[in-house]
DNA sequence: TATTGTTATACTCTATAACTATA
DNA sequence: TATAGTTATAGAGTATAACAATA
């Protein structure tokens, strides 16, 4: 079991850099981190009222005003009004969206596979064994519930 | 052993969600990713020239100027000269800097330690494991040798 | 002439404050 | 009054193109 002070150093230092590295995987399609992870929110999780977007993704409200309104002049997303309550606003992914979120995914697999042959077999072995861990730790963080 | 592509899938997947869960770790002190990852690379591989700079941070000549000059003013960093090439600028980390790299990572490490405590010890255990192989993955992107 | 870095200019993205519309 | 969202304005950070200094 790990000591949480020591290892949580340790794993800082080697998050510090796979952060990095992960960073570099990213597809350079224009699309800012904020708003590709908002796709992905609404392609994993559904419609949001825009509040809730704002809130999930850590950025003001005019922030994500303006990002669904680029999301809308592009396609990716659109704006449906809430016969229950006229004040709010939901957001919908289209599949122009989904298509977008299908193919930066792709692009980072495969460049992730690209990479992961130059890996020795017992850290591909390593990774493999982590994935579900590094999973539960991702959910900690990003309440996709 | 891993079949390259279905696993590059898998990977991207994992990955695409540990990297927005690290994204949300990143301490909120005003600093831009791309301005700390360049301290990080001053602070572990010592001095460069502003383009090795640019090169290595995927950023613009002009933008790294920018930057350098973002970080000469804060005292984060200094311009030195190079006698042996009078075009050539040398950028070197302050004390401060790497006060400010120490600051932001112990920052990280103890967010990181609050959340392992609620993962279970087989978690933990993989996760750890899998630590030095995350490391070699980091190092095939980011050039740090 | 080629290389290194800076300056000029424009665009994206974000924040805070003020505003509009609905509840 | 309170809430949901937008508009107004300002600043950071980036890119491309043009420029200055050195080799």
């Amino acid at each position: 079991m790990l000591a949480a002070r020591a290892d949580g150093d340790r794993l800082a230092a080697g998050f510090d850099r796979l952060f990095e590295a992960l960073r570099r995987l990213n597809p350079a399609d224009g699309l800012s981190l904020t708003t590709a992870s908002t796709l992905r929110r609404l392609d994993r999780c559904g419609d949001h009222r825009l509040s809730e977007l704002a809130a999930a993704e850590g950025v003001t409200q005019p922030a994500m005003t303006q990002l669904v309104s680029r999301l809308e002049r592009d396609g990716l997303a659109e704006r449906c009004p809430e016969p229950a309550d006229g004040r709010v606003v939901v957001v919908r992914i289209t599949e122009a969206g989904r298509e977008v979120v299908r193919r930066r995914r792709a692009e980072r697999a495969e460049r992730l596979a690209a990479l992961i042959e130059h890996l020795p077999d017992r850290d591909r072995a390593a990774i493999e064994a982590a994935l579900p861990a590094l999973d539960h730790l991702g959910e900690l963080l990003t309440d996709e519930s």
